[in-house]
DNA sequence: CTTGTAACCTGTCTGC
DNA sequence: TGCAGACAGGTTACAA
């Protein structure tokens, strides 16, 4: 379950087991994932010292006492398992602590991605060089949306979703984002009005903040060594709930394009 | 440069 | 019970 409120609830519940703690086996249990996973990580994280845990948009960042940092995606089915009873064919990098504790990182479909950067080049790593603001800091601003929207014709969804425009959303919280500001997700994103941009990045910035709180119950669950299967609760207005009532009584509608799935009220989103 | 679609890969669920 | 088809939180190569 990987947008950032996912990855930022990971990196938190990766904190309480992984930070200060030296990595007594780091073992890749294949070469690639979405891209090939580096082939030096088993050498390069033996036996250093977890020195922290962060998120960059959907990515997480271990960092250790060497100057390394591990950059981790989990893509579409990706998570981290705390302390997993058995090893599965799924479980494609495991981190054992001095401490005994393990860590497997879980990803049937395979999009995630593993890469290993210094500390201090994190900036020109790729993938982050090319990212918009985070929606959660202080770059992100109506203003600063309104000029990287300007004369784009593109869905309003579709820009919400590159990456280079905003960082860290997906398709649950653009849907949910879009129907909290009452935009029309088709909506040629360079004609939506000043006065509905003032109301999305607010939007935005709740909907994120009240599932980085939902989800942390969600990893705690997780993290419990019986294994014991967590609840997850579901507060979505539209997503996932096509026929179902929105707020003002019409029926939650669906759109698929491009294999893609949108939710929205065509009466309040226009 | 911008935009839209296909592809990557596996698992799960629904309907016949 | 079997099986085909739809669908799933992301990213990116490629064509137009």
């Amino acid at each position: 379950m990987p947008e950032l409120p996912e990855v930022e609830t990971t990196v938190r519940g990766l904190r309480g087991v992984l930070e200060g703690e030296i990595l007594q086996a780091v073992e890749p249990r294949r070469a690639d994932l979405r891209r090939p996973i580096p082939a030096d990580l088993r050498q390069r994280m033996t036996g250093a010292r977890v020195t922290g845990l962060s998120r960059r948009a959907k990515y997480g960042v271990i960092e250790t006492d060497r100057g390394d940092a591990l950059i981790f995606h989990l893509g579409m089915s990706g998570r981290w398992r705390i302390d997993p009873d058995e090893i599965g064919k799924h479980d494609h990098l495991l981190l054992t602590t001095e401490t005994g504790r393990v860590l497997a990182l879980n990803d049937p479909r395979r999009f995630g991605s593993l890469d290993l950067v210094r500390s201090d080049s994190l900036d020109a790593f790729a993938p982050f060089a090319a990212l918009g603001p985070e929606p959660l800091g202080e770059g992100f601003t109506a203003p600063a949306l309104a000029r990287a929207l300007e004369s784009r014709v593109a869905p309003i969804k579709a820009m919400l979703l590159d990456q280079r425009i905003v960082a860290g959303l997906g398709n649950i919280y653009v849907c949910e984002a879009l129907h909290m500001a009452g935009i029309a997700p088709w909506k040629p994103a360079g004609q939506v009005s000043r006065a509905r941009l003032d109301r999305l990045v607010p939007a935005i910035r709740d909907v994120l903040a009240a599932a980085i709180e939902a989800g942390g119950s969600t990893l705690r669950d997780y993290a419990r060594p019986d294994g014991e299967l967590g609840y997850f609760f579901k507060q979505w207005r539209v997503y996932g709930r096509e026929g179902q009532a929105c707020g003002c009584g019409k029926p939650v509608l669906r759109r698929v394009d491009g294999g893609r799935s949108t939710f929205y009220c065509a009466k309040c989103q226009r």
